[in-house]
DNA sequence: CGCGGATGTTACTGACCGGTACGTACAGAG
DNA sequence: CTCTGTACGTACCGGTCAGTAACATCCGCG
């Protein structure tokens, strides 16, 4: 029974499922659910339906693999951040409450793992981890994003306003795996509000 | 079982530094500063100066050495919390302040790490782990005393404003660790006094 | 057909993991 | 002095980890 000749997909258009690209799907998934010390390689190719040397093809060691799939994540958050603001074209405060919105939503439901990169530079405390660059640089970018918004929004201290919705942000993805369904996360939207109205208040 | 007093320790007054609590002491440090994970029992041994049968002789499991370091860290976490309010009796307000001041003090230095118990969840998002209920159970407890100070403080929705600050203290353990010195948590102060302000002002 | 690149197969390494069977040093009781 | 309980160390277990070597197979292309 050769099963696993006949699961295999007629690819549509001519491009074939890489190896490299179906250990991504399955790197991303478990290492995002159950975390990337806990996950070992051979459960990932086994998950991708692949075996080990072609992992090692393509990534050189499993600290890269786990980088490669932080910068998948990076890539897909700034995906759902910017499809938010396209709704709401020059109105920074209404893009960010839609993102708010759909976070506050995601994170008050049951098995919600927070934010991949958050969750990666706590496992890898070490300053030069590869995983750890890449999580470390989207923080820096998200950072800057959210001050230009503040910015945009006429706040008083752009830096502060922005620095005060990193911290409801990282403490909605952080409280949202501790509490599930029902946490803290569902006062997120409430709380920037009024953050956001107190800030670019009148002196 | 006749009458047994030879279950109880010769001396109970200058007792020895005993085996576990140098366990307990070097648990503390590694599993704080490097992870759980990361850290394996011949490390913590080898660091208490003890060996491994020592270890299981008073802890069933890593597991379970986990989360009796957990156990110390939530006392360790309260002691702070209580001392700060010591010096504002009755002005929670002032209370909650002092212990954020000393946070974002903490949180804006290299190397900070974060909160132990949050780190553990992230490490171990399995749900009955030994570790993640000593975690969990904290959390829940913050969150009641932060919703209790709030209605203390007056707020028209005491709830959503200890969700908020939940929210902001997470933000900066989170924020903390991967930001380093100049960190968002630097505007943790102004952000919760703005929001507490917003919070109970009159209709 | 033959070539070459990508993949699978099998088996292996050396290090490390959590955990344990068993021997030993010592203190108090008789 | 022996008996006994306790606290500790020595040496080891089976399993899993990340990573690799050697070789076989598939498949598209010329």
């Amino acid at each position: 029974m050769k099963k696993s000749r006949s699961t295999a997909p007629p690819d549509p258009a001519g491009a074939p499922p890489r190896a490299a690209e179906r250990i991504r799907e399955s790197a991303r998934e478990l290492f995002y659910r159950e975390g990337i010390r806990a996950i070992g390689v051979d459960e990932i190719v086994s998950r991708a339906g692949v075996t080990k040397p072609s992992l090692y093809r393509s990534f050189a060691s499993k600290d890269e693999l786990a980088a490669a799939y932080l910068e998948d994540y990076d890539a897909a958050f700034w995906q759902r951040f910017d499809e938010g603001a396209a709704e709401h074209p020059g109105d920074p405060r209404a893009q960010l409450l839609v993102y708010l919105a759909g976070l506050a939503q995601r994170a008050t439901k049951a098995g919600y793992r927070g934010c991949g990169l958050t969750n990666a530079a706590v496992e890898y405390p070490e300053p030069g981890h590869p995983a750890r660059k890449v999580a470390e640089a989207h923080k820096r970018a998200l950072r800057e994003r959210l001050v230009a918004m503040a910015k945009q929004m006429g706040a008083r201290d752009a830096q502060a306003l922005g620095d005060g919705l990193l911290l409801l942000i990282e403490g909605t993805f952080a409280s949202g795996q501790l509490f599930g369904k029902g946490g803290p996360a569902r006062a997120l939207v409430a709380t920037a509000e009024r953050l956001i109205d107190a800030s670019v208040a009148e002196d």
